[in-house]
DNA sequence: TTAAAACTGTGTTATACAGCACAAAATTAC
DNA sequence: GTAATTTTGTGCTGTATAACACAGTTTTAA
């Protein structure tokens, strides 16, 4: 059996945190209802205002989740790597999506209905600890991020976005250049900073010795100075 | 039987969205767990980095979450009124408190501990699924909150403020005095300014007869107009 | 292969907002 | 009831950061 190129094992494999919570009849109903859906660079994935029908787990990719606020300034809200779940949240808060959602790369990912993670919801327990356990985290983060995003000034920001790329994305077998190649405009709506300003403050890091760019290539090289300037705001 | 002067009738009565979840061997659990406790005027109720132990219920009062950041500068999260719950996210999240909480008014809180609460959890699917919920509109609130506040300007973020208190605790008798009280400091921190911003801008509105003030009494007069405000930013 | 579009970089200007100082008023404490 | 403290209000100054303009570079498309 498989999805999309997918067999069901793979998928399985992937999604293991969900599926290992599941009894065997949960587990069939759950792989009758997956589909797998391939997004190009760049392409959307749900919009804001959209109806939210599906629970997305991204199998491969990078996916950002943002959110266009005044004047066309987008905000990115955060970013996901597989193999994380989103996209559940305004079910569960019975409204439309307050987000939207773009591949940064090409992406994999399997969609699950959420009337079938309903269904599951109303017997299994451990899935609805799961579910209140990511919210409670992603709540925290939230709440973090807010405070940050307002009280800390361009160069904390921008600090603070390149530490969580690296922990988000990790980095190449160099040990310090970023997994995740970034437009300077999407460092500028992760940090809250017009595109210009994310250019100048990059290459102030640089003069700076404490990264080094090439094209979108960033490394980083004094993870401690970069630390400190993230937190001293 | 009573807790602190109430009787458990009048707790359950209050705290009736979980209540009647709950079996009847679930309420003898929680009604022998639950303790009572007073706030003063700007009493903390719990620190940021602490260890939670309780999830909260503000029985009468008005509570305020918020936060400390970069010198000093508080940003008040969310505000609660009764009958609402909270502190519960970071136990959820199996962390420590990122926020810090405390009564803006004379205020009642219900405490009930997590150790109960997880117990419950592990029987009762209804009360998972109230708390997914939950969460779950907390954070697309957060979400929306992030971008109102990094992207729009002072008179926008202020405009908001001011109707955001109008829905979350409503007007006297004349339908359009807010029904608290805040200190022009604290009206700074929910917006994001500071003091002296949020007394100009205040007086701004009063002047250009969106509101009136008299003391910490505001009264709302022009709520499309202000609604227009708070939306262009 | 060339044209078009998108991205990157830099300098200049404009401005929204913070920061500070100080006075008046209101609240709290003794 | 008086002093001390906190809160409110106002003006002035400084600055962080947005906004704009433009040029060079890279990527995409036809």
């Amino acid at each position: 059996m498989t999805v999309d190129d997918f067999s069901i094992e793979e998928i399985a494999e992937s999604i293991t945190e969900i599926w290992q919570l599941l009894s065997k009849e949960q587990r069939k109903l759950l792989a009758d209802h997956i589909t797998v859906q391939k997004f190009k660079k760049n392409e959307m994935i749900y919009c804001e205002d959209e109806k939210p029908t599906h629970m997305m787990c991204l199998l491969s990719g990078k996916v950002k989740i943002f959110k266009d606020g005044v004047g066309g300034r987008s905000q990115i809200i955060r970013v996901m790597k597989p193999v994380e779940y989103f996209a559940y949240r305004a079910y569960f808060a019975e409204g439309y999506y307050v987000t939207a959602a773009a591949a940064f790369e090409p992406s994999v990912i399997c969609m699950i209905p959420m009337t079938i993670i309903t269904r599951l919801l109303n017997e299994n327990i451990a899935l609805c600890q799961f579910f209140i356990r990511q919210l409670a985290i992603d709540l925290g983060i939230a709440d973090e991020r807010t405070v940050n995003l307002t009280q800390k000034h361009i160069r904390g920001r921008l600090a603070e976005a390149l530490l969580f790329l690296k922990e988000s994305y990790g980095v190449e077998e160099d040990e310090s250049t970023l997994s995740i190649y970034l437009s300077r405009e999407d460092l500028a709506n992760l940090s809250n900073m017009t595109t210009s300003n994310a250019i100048r403050t990059l290459s102030n890091f640089a003069t700076e010795k404490l990264i080094t760019i090439d094209g979108r290539k960033i490394k980083i090289i004094d993870e401690e100075r970069l630390k400190k300037i993230s937190k001293i705001g």
